[in-house]
DNA sequence: CCTCTATGGCGAA
DNA sequence: TCGCCCTAGAGGC
């Protein structure tokens, strides 16, 4: 779940049922049960993503800094208030709750309050998110057209890009046609402007479906609005928005990421994998040369 | 029911 | 390099 998109969507998402409003804070399981007091009832101003991290700022200078890694998740639920808050399930570590909303966070990297400092602090690290209006995509530019390390490594570096992950990664290179064995300073400048482009064009569209979409026939009809991200049976609308689509409502289909040993749907070849730095790397040995 | 794997990244060893 | 966070979905039996 966890690439940028999915960070982007739950700070929309929190921000829709919190910001404005001032939730109870607690911590069912405990491990948070000191940050919790400290958040309890304060003013919830907003919600931001910046790559992978999240952080929601509350009054007076302090902001919550949670980091999902692998398997955290941050559920954010509508709940009827004559019916009461559902009672938490698994380890919920932090729970933001109104009489409308609850939202729980579980298995979390990393959940930790911080001043304005440490969050420039941690932003200071990051490279451009693609997500980000505002983001400047020569910085970015700057250390792979000087680096040689392998593109598959400076994609997945959150210091040279944020919120590139594994999965985007993989697709990005293969539909551009880049060996993601070929080192940072053999890019061509147009090669690294067309994939920041199409990133530009895709994550937004995970952020939406909460789905990553890279095929071009499901890019076009997700551009084409065919999948409306509002429709989650049994949920209300509103709020509700960022929830995951319904299993099969979008099918989960990529060029190469997962499909090791699969033919390439361009050519026909084996798709390949490899392990780079403990993560799994899926390419087209036939498609993806040069450039 | 069980086991396996994962879209991340930190700190200990 | 490994454990961990201890979730969530897929697949086997």
């Amino acid at each position: 779940m966890p690439e940028g998109h999915t960070l982007h969507r739950l700070a929309g998402a929190l921000d829709a049922a919190f910001g404005g409003h001032s939730p109870r804070a607690s911590s069912p399981q405990g491990r948070f049960a000191e940050g919790a007091a400290l958040l309890d009832g304060r003013p919830l101003l907003r919600a931001d993503a910046w790559g992978k991290h999240l952080f929601v700022d509350f009054a007076a200078d302090l902001a919550l800094h949670v980091h999902l890694g692998l398997i955290g998740t941050f559920d954010v639920a509508t709940y009827q208030p004559d019916a009461g808050p559902p009672p938490p399930v698994g380890q919920v570590r932090l729970r933001l709750a109104t009489e409308r909303h609850v939202a729980d966070l579980r298995a979390a990297m990393l959940c930790r309050l911080a001043l304005p400092e440490e969050v420039a602090a941690v932003l200071a690290t990051l490279g451009p998110d693609p997500l980000r209006a505002d983001a400047d995509p020569q910085r970015a530019w700057r250390r792979i057209a000087r680096s040689h390390r392998a593109i598959a490594d400076l994609l997945m570096d959150q210091a040279v890009l944020a919120g590139v992950g594994n999965v985007y990664r993989a697709e990005v290179l293969f539909r551009h046609r880049v060996d993601p064995h070929r080192p940072g300073c053999e890019i061509r400048e147009s090669t690294w402007r067309a994939i920041w482009a199409d990133l530009r064009a895709l994550m937004p569209i995970g952020v939406q479906l909460g789905q990553i979409v890279t095929m071009a026939d499901q890019v076009q009809d997700a551009l084409a609005g065919a999948y409306d991200p509002l429709a989650v049976p049994g949920q209300a609308s509103g709020v509700s928005a960022w929830r995951p689509n319904p299993k099969g409502a979008l099918e989960r289909r990529y060029y190469v990421y997962r499909r090791a040993g699969e033919p390439c749907r361009q050519c026909g070849a084996r798709v390949r994998t490899q392990v780079v730095a403990g993560r799994n790397l899926f390419w087209c040995g036939r498609c993806q040369r040069r450039r």
